[in-house]
DNA sequence: AGATATTTGTTCGTATGTATC
DNA sequence: GGATACATACGAACAAATATC
C-alpha cells in the first residue's frame, strides 16, 4: 500500500489518480462558495459526464469528500454540501 | 536458523500465497456450517475488507472455491454457498 | 392510487499498470 | 519470466427509496 499522507489535501498533479484529482476539483467548488452550504452536488451520473469518469470513480471522489467532512449523502436523494442535516451535535 | 513456527490460520507471512491462506478460511468456515447451504459470502469488496487483501485477490480466492465446487457465483449479485441453483441435477 | 423518472446502493466482471519475489 | 499482490478505472445489472406527475 502506497503512503496516501497528503492525498486529501489538493492534488492538480496530471500523474495523480483521477479521483483524487477530480476530488480536488470538486473541494474549491465548495470552498469557492460556488456550491453553497446546503446545495446539492450534480448526481453521480452527471458528474460521470461532466468529468468524463465512470460513476464508481466518481462515488469514489464522493466518498472521499464525505470522509472529510465537506458533504453528506442523504440515500436515494442525493449529496449536499456540508455537515449533516441533523447530524454532528 | 530454524524456521518459523507458524500457526494461525491468517498468517501474512508467505508461507504460501495469501490467496490460499483465505480460501483455507472461507472453506473452513463453509464446512463447519457458519455459512449454511444456498447464504451468501460477503461480497468481495467486504472480504478485501475483512482480511485486508486486495480485491483481485479476493477474487482469486471465491475462484478457487468455486472450482471446488463449494460456492456458485451469480453476476451482479453474489456468490452463494452450495451448487449452484438449478444447476447439479 | 399508480406509473414513471431520478438517484444512490450494491454487486460482480473486466482490464491495465505497477511492484515484488 | 511467471506468480503474487495491489491500486486504479471502466462497465453492467439490479435493487430500493424518493420525487413527481
Amino acid at each position: 500500500m502506497r503512503p496516501v499522507a497528503s492525498v486529501l489535501v489538493i492534488d492538480f498533479r496530471p500523474d495523480s489518480p483521477r479521483w483524487v484529482q477530480v476530488a480536488a476539483v470538486m473541494r474549491k467548488r465548495i470552498e469557492s462558495g460556488e456550491l453553497a452550504q446546503g446545495s446539492p452536488l450534480p448526481s453521480e451520473f452527471r458528474m460521470s459526464e461532466e468529468y468524463g469518469i465512470a460513476r464508481t470513480t466518481v462515488r469514489k471522489v464522493v466518498a472521499a469528500l464525505r470522509e472529510e467532512g465537506l458533504v453528506y449523502t442523504v440515500p436515494n436523494l442525493g449529496t449536499f454540501v456540508g455537515p449533516p442535516a441533523g447530524g454532528g451535535e
